[in-house]
DNA sequence: CTGAAAGCGCTAACAC
DNA sequence: GTGTTAGCGCTTTCAG
């Protein structure tokens, strides 16, 4: 404390090795768990670096491991690019406002949250971090891919929301780690996770037979990817083999909106139907809605159901019936794949299906 | 082509330089735009960047720079420590489902998607980039806290959830660099962002007056923030002008849920009321929720009137008439305060207080 | 305007 | 079991 030298900035190993009176190797294998180190020694490091309140620099560690401990999760959008014409200024001044539709929409779903939940859960215990990236424009893609491509992060983990996006694509043309959260809508030599819909859709069809509806109608997600697709074939599938091989369909986008207005359409069209399959629960809520205002009771005139069991199903009124899509537990293993590939020699992909299950509440 | 020698990894400057017939320095310096390089030199280089496929490496770059262009974006709660006894292995194995209550919770309000939208939209085009994490533990906290003196990410964005909270008094005594969005419960030396709540509240219990209501109540938020405080006051002060000198209070805690709580002990109570404004536009749903239930109409018999302005209040039925707190503008706003803050010597504090406005539709 | 050289702080062989 | 040493890839004085 006497005559301690007045350290430059913050400490680093070697002032911590100075003060155990070792080795900066001796210093870096008792920080970073290696063993054969003598325990007396180990102790007087530890000593050390408390006193010295030594913190590793990351970027030097970076530079040496290869490893950033840092993974990407990326909400990858359409393939659409609503940017200026080329030559014109990158816009600085970002407007609060406009370009911030895509980010929105991403959090109004409650879906997001639980990925970044599971995500988060899984990689906390290790000591990684997730960094947010959204990309939503060909502009923001490339920044995802030369993101990773410095080192930014060790892999990344994609959300997409719409088909035809290019992101897995140029994230495997550039042999970079990735893992994807539903199948790509065009084949991908990629790891993902993804759920059994059409098992879903089924539980849902064979739950409003089982109550007694009859004149069955469902609202779809987007026919453009798999999601989508899959749960009406599901629901088709099994209501032809129950008998009824026309069921009226009117597509959603996965919104509330969407989901009100397809069930107008619906309503309008079969003024006589008595339940509905959602394809998920932010448009059964619409559905709910609008049945409502038209005097319809839910569910004793018309039955709901909807997919997912988001937060918003428990809530709203009267609690969804629902297909529970365990998010938790899938956005888990995405994270797990892609940690687990990090150290394996490249090349291999692994896909997990996750099954769904029904969760009964009011609606249906 | 013919000879070029196989490179191991990625190519480093070096190649690069070696390709261009220049110096590392050179290429160095043509890529972060330093000036004083001759065109046709520079012309070259860039050639051979994208000759090579050159991706400037992150941590070599960060090691010297003392820069990462991250920034952790932090979700802080609670002082409660819901961990084991002390000894007990960390949790290895993430459960899905729980310890993620909060994580969950936290999305469950549009409120941080919007957070998260305004930070980005300031981010990215400075291509830095959000670290997301969560500090409603103390070990968590301890993670962030040595995140950022690891120099993982150059300072941190800290929305907090709860009064008491630790964290923002941990970051200014480490001297790391941060903005919190709202004001902290305690006074601590730090920059930050907030709304004028009581002016918020004031514009609504000057419209739920305007339409005529004179049984008014209120449903706040939970007591022991700020936020919650002020918008309280706001109600009352603005009331007790106007000759209503009492007004009925239930407290809430920003949830659905414990705003339908608040809805029913209001109304057990005071049967007659005609006018209701929720501290946020969750508990104002949760509260149309439980009146319609009860047989009251919105507005007609009950007028109810929330905060925020967040994505639900115009999705639900009736569209919420509430105050509008520009969220992204002030997490925009306090991103430019935490960048801004790191190139200039530290120490000095800035707050900036954005106005509300109130937003009229049908549900008052 | 460009090049040479000195590190940034850490890990990982490799000796002892 | 511990110390020595050589870089990881980049930026940045400092000469020229």
């Amino acid at each position: 404390m006497t005559d301690a030298p007045r350290l430059a900035g913050t400490p680093t190993l070697e002032d911590v090795a100075r003060a155990a009176g070792v080795s900066r190797a001796t210093v870096s294998r008792v920080i970073n768990g290696v063993r054969n180190v003598d325990p007396v020694i180990q102790e007087a490091v530890r000593r050390a670096v408390s006193l010295t309140g030594y913190a590793p620099n990351r970027a030097a560690r970076s530079l040496v491991t290869r490893r950033t401990d840092a993974i990407a999760l990326v909400v990858s959008g359409a393939g659409v690019d609503p940017e200026p014409a080329d030559g014109a200024p990158a816009a600085d001044t970002a407007d609060p406002e406009s370009g911030s539709s895509f980010t929105a929409q991403v959090f109004a779903d409650p879906f997001f949250g639980r990925v970044v939940t599971g995500v988060v859960n899984y990689l906390r215990p290790r000591g990684m971090h997730p960094v947010l990236m959204f990309a939503e424009t060909s502009r923001a893609r490339e920044d995802v891919v030369s993101f990773l491509r410095q080192g930014s992060a060790d892999g990344a983990l994609v959300v997409s929301t719409h088909a035809e996006d290019p992101l897995p694509g140029m994230l495997t043309d550039a042999g970079l780690p990735a893992v994807l959260y539903a199948r790509p809508a065009r084949p991908v030599r990629i790891s993902y996770v993804d759920l059994a819909h059409q098992d879903g859709a089924r539980l849902a069809a064979e739950h409003l037979l089982a109550r007694g509806c009859r004149r069955l109608a469902t609202i779809t997600g987007p026919l453009d990817v798999p999601a989508g697709q899959d749960r009406l074939a599901g629901f088709r599938d099994t209501m032809a083999q129950h008998g009824h091989p026309y069921i009226p369909i009117a597509e959603g986008q996965f919104t509330q909106e969407s989901g009100e207005a397809a069930m107008e359409r619906l309503l309008a069209e079969h003024p006589d139907l008595d339940g509905v399959f959602a394809a998920n629960d932010l448009m059964a809520m619409g559905a709910c809605h609008v049945l409502r205002e038209q005097g319809r009771r839910v569910p004793e005139d018309v039955a709901v159901i909807g997919f997912d069991d988001s937060s918003a199903a428990s809530a709203c009124r009267p609690p969804l019936t629902t297909v529970r899509q365990p998010v938790e537990a899938m956005a888990a293993e995405m994270a797990r794949l892609l940690i687990d590939g990090l150290s394996k020699p490249d090349g291999a992909t692994t896909s997990v299906i996750f099954e769904p299950a029904l969760v009964v509440r009011d609606s249906a």
